[in-house]
DNA sequence: GTGAAAGCGCTAACAC
DNA sequence: GTGTTAGCGCTTTCAC
């Protein structure tokens, strides 16, 4: 068995170079790899590295001017599926070009997102990535813009996904979806089987992904000719569980509609639920759509007509447009399509419908 | 505007030294908060700080003794739910006790796991934690324990989450929780409808995971004394696509079963929506199980009978057990118990199952 | 209470 | 080729 030496902890460079009978300068060259080592000498450093189970230490290299770079990826909940895509794509992509990944999820607190920001900058990490929307408040654009300006001050970078872009000018990259185009499309779909009253189930009013996609809704009404009810926008959150309460007040208080758009595929799971549990068939009495397109969508019964977002591609994109960015310190703005799939959830009016016309 | 000192990188802690007029020393005992330093001093170089953004290098930190713990956590696949609900779980935790997280997915490849724990000893991280099953093989056991050894040797430690056990005496912490009760006693809850020829979806026979669940459903047909038909379990892997097919071709083939237990939810989701798509009902046809109780299981339709598994829990239990253990270097095997939660997509025999009888 | 100096583990000139 | 000497940015004796 091979054993550390004697304290028990872990071996230094010196270790290794005592061990080896060369300098400490030698045994950083072999592993370093490309300076030029006798062969005799590499040998015998390599063995006393085997011998001593030696791992150089990161953060010594890195404050030596070495390392791996690292970079800070925060969301709010990784247990959401679509973020969790976007986590992997972001991961992937890192460890693709040779960085370290810190994941972070805040469940939606600010000031633990501060925290984890303030704990990246001081790790030096090549960029921090933020996902997810939010409300887009003026303390919003200017505690943002200051973290930007800390993050470019250091060298660092700021990557908003799916955030409230900042006031012009402010050192970041932001990279969004088009929720108001996909919210559009998908609503004209809707629109187009014959729907006239469309339940909406949105997120937080001041969540800037929720208003995206309620503006494509409305636009998608309007360039139809078709008015509005706003009883039928309801608020909520992201989660299933919202969805499920949501449609459930809906159904209780004999809102009348024909089809419901959710603002998220797992807010469409817990509507699809209480639709079912309140003996409305879907597609027949009511349609369905959601947005994000997750994995689970079409194993949904119906399966789920939705908007399909690239996260995986998104999270990919975040990375290399944070790291491969010329020099250039000026903002950036990217802004990816996306597009409905058609599944079973939809149907043409004249099943019914949840309330007595009129 | 605070601007950073002239050449624009990050300014250093004699930066806030020299603009506060005092020493370095004096700079670091302020911002470590417990040392006694004058109220006036402490003013000052507070605001120095401020003007600054100072922000101290976490590296150099740790590299001087002081710095936050690092844990690593290691998965196959963050998309996976039950995974990343246990990604949530470790993370919260690691931060909540102080402690940073680097999470890494590997996709299954073991390469990729190798390279990333050894990225973890360079971090000198506190911790690691790989979950998921894998084959428990000799190649397995001897490199995880070199692995264990390593870290161990470096002060670290290794924790093994719902993955085949080391030989008794490596020093690693091992989780799991009980597959193959939990997959007894759901069979055994199917079998007491009068199923008696049930379809086993599989992972890969080499999975431990896979394994354990297999020979729950083993077991309680023994114990009811009823004979298993080998033809009727069926190798695969955990994603929902492998329950798909799976299902598909034992429909194709004309496999004779009136129930289906999937050894996962994402497994059943991908059965459900074969059998569906071939117009089998369920369970009025056919009955489905599933293992884990991700969120979604219960959106499913009809709502998915399961082994809930406490995978946040877990998450939680693996990071508090690998950094709150006492500083005895034995080994801890933890076993959390699972319970299955009865849905709708059992039914009772009688239906007729999808294929003529014998 | 505060500064000077040593040192954490490593790399990068600069000699020879 | 290889060793010596400076750092990297921080903390922590040890003096005063």
């Amino acid at each position: 068995m091979t054993r550390k030496n004697a304290d028990g902890g872990r071996s230094t460079i010196r270790d290794v170079a005592a061990r080896a009978g060369v300098s400490a300068a030698t045994v950083s060259r072999v592993l370093g790899g490309v300076y030029p080592v006798s062969a005799t000498t590499r040998t015998q450093v390599l063995r006393a590295v085997r011998e001593l189970d030696y791992v150089a230490d990161a953060r010594a290299k890195a404050i030596a001017g070495a390392g791996t770079p690292t970079l800070g990826f925060v969301l709010d909940d990784i247990t959401g599926p679509s973020f969790a895509l976007m986590a992997h794509g972001v991961e992937r992509e890192a460890t693709r070009l040779g960085h370290l990944c810190l994941v972070c999820s805040t469940d939606g607190d600010a000031a633990h997102e501060a925290d984890f920001i303030e704990t990246m900058r001081a790790q030096r990490a090549a960029a921090v990535i933020l996902v997810g929307g939010g409300a887009d408040t003026p303390e919003y654009r200017s505690r943002t813009a200051r973290v930007a300006d800390g993050l470019a001050a250091a060298g660092s970078r700021l990557v908003l996904c799916g955030r409230p872009p900042l006031d012009p000018g402010a050192p970041v990259t932001v990279i969004e979806y088009d929720n108001e185009g996909g919210a559009y499309a998908l609503c004209a779909h809707v629109l187009s089987k014959g729907h006239r009253r469309i339940l909406f189930l949105g997120g937080k009013p001041e969540h800037t992904t929720a208003q995206g996609r309620e503006r494509g809704y409305l636009a998608a009404h309007r360039a139809r000719g078709v008015e509005t009810d706003p009883a039928l926008r309801l608020a909520g959150d992201f989660t299933r569980d919202s969805g499920y309460r949501s449609t459930r007040r809906a159904l209780e208080e004999g809102l009348d509609f024909t089809a419901v758009m959710a603002s998220t595929d797992m807010v469409a799971a817990g509507a699809l639920t209480a639709l079912r549990e309140a003996g409305v068939s879907v597609p027949g009495d009511v349609s369905l759509v959601g947005y994000d397109d997750i994995p689970f969508a079409r194993d949904l019964y119906p399966p789920l007509t939705t908007v399909r977002v690239p996260y995986e591609e998104l999270g990919r994109l975040a990375v290399r447009t944070a790291l491969e960015r010329g020099r250039s310190a000026a903002d950036e703005h990217l802004l990816l399509g996306t597009h409905v799939v058609v599944r079973d959830s939809v149907g043409a009016v004249g099943g019914g419908g949840v309330a007595p016309a009129g």
